[in-house]
DNA sequence: ATGACGTGAGTATCACGA
């Protein structure tokens, strides 16, 4: 079973881009950040005519998340729903192959100290209380998207130039930890990869991407059953290539049958 | 130089991304 995450930086824009993809790789699963659409402009039937079904959380202009899947998904539920009033569409969660499957957006965070800031750091631990209620570690859980946290050194191409700046802050790598312990999740992608210089995002500007100034915010964080089953886990550079690209590069992870 | 590149909203230019 094959589960990709990709921040695609507007669906509408990049469609055929993600067709493309679907058809080339052939992912069991695909969750998609960053629509930037609502439910109706979402490109339902292209999905389908590929093979594909999709469950979809949708807002005009900014966020949206997205589950795409050969298979059925089951037990959708949109938004954290944890009675704070939030109207971003960054989270969707789906059940398929018996995985319970999370494709998120977390808050980017804007200026540190910002409103954005404090907002990211409390989605944080929303989210991890969220996984406290519903899960125990012994169950099968996928957590992927745009973390927007690079969790250490090696997820950064310039230390000193992010030492402090957004992404990198310690409050912020100290969220992401007490989320991933909240459900003792290990960021797989890294374990099969321990080597530097891999990164799943890289700034359009200054020439990011031929330079490999790039960061490691993609992630899919899983519990113990499903690392044991994770067989390869890569980031696709080949999708950052090319005209008008997203930002963000699709990371996939590799599973063998549950046994 | 607080820039660069890209998208959406809206039709000039700003908000936002990371």
């Amino acid at each position: 079973m094959k589960i990709a995450t990709w921040n695609i930086n507007s669906i509408r824009a990049r469609g055929e881009r993600m067709l493309a993809w679907l058809k080339e790789h052939q992912p069991d699963v695909l969750c998609l950040q960053e629509l930037k659409c609502t439910d109706e402009q979402f490109p339902m039937l292209d999905v389908q005519a590929a093979g594909y079904r999709a469950e979809v959380f949708g807002q005009k202009t900014y966020n949206g998340v997205a589950i795409v899947s050969k298979h059925a998904i089951t037990d959708v539920t949109r938004g954290l729903n944890d009675g704070v009033e939030d109207d971003h569409a960054r989270l969707i969660a789906g059940t398929v192959q018996g995985i319970r499957i999370y494709s998120l957006y977390a808050p980017n965070g804007q200026e540190v100290g910002s409103p954005a800031y404090q907002y990211k750091l409390q989605w944080y631990d929303r989210l991890g209380a969220l996984l406290k209620a519903k899960h125990q570690p012994t169950d099968s859980v996928v957590l992927c998207g745009d973390f927007n946290v690079a969790p250490q050194d090696i997820d950064v191409w310039n230390v000193p130039l992010f030492a402090g700046q957004t992404l990198f802050t310690e409050p912020e790598k100290a969220a992401l930890k007490r989320l991933a312990e909240s459900l003792a999740l290990t960021d797989v992608y890294r374990k099969v990869h321990p080597e530097p210089g891999k990164y799943s995002w890289w700034d359009y500007r200054m020439l990011g991407f031929p330079k490999n100034h790039g960061l490691r915010i993609d992630h899919h964080w899983v519990t113990a059953s499903v690392a044991a089953r994770v067989n390869a886990a890569e980031i696709d550079r080949e999708a950052r290539k090319g005209k008008l690209p997203s930002d963000h590069a699709p990371v996939w992870v590799q599973l063998s049958e549950a046994t």
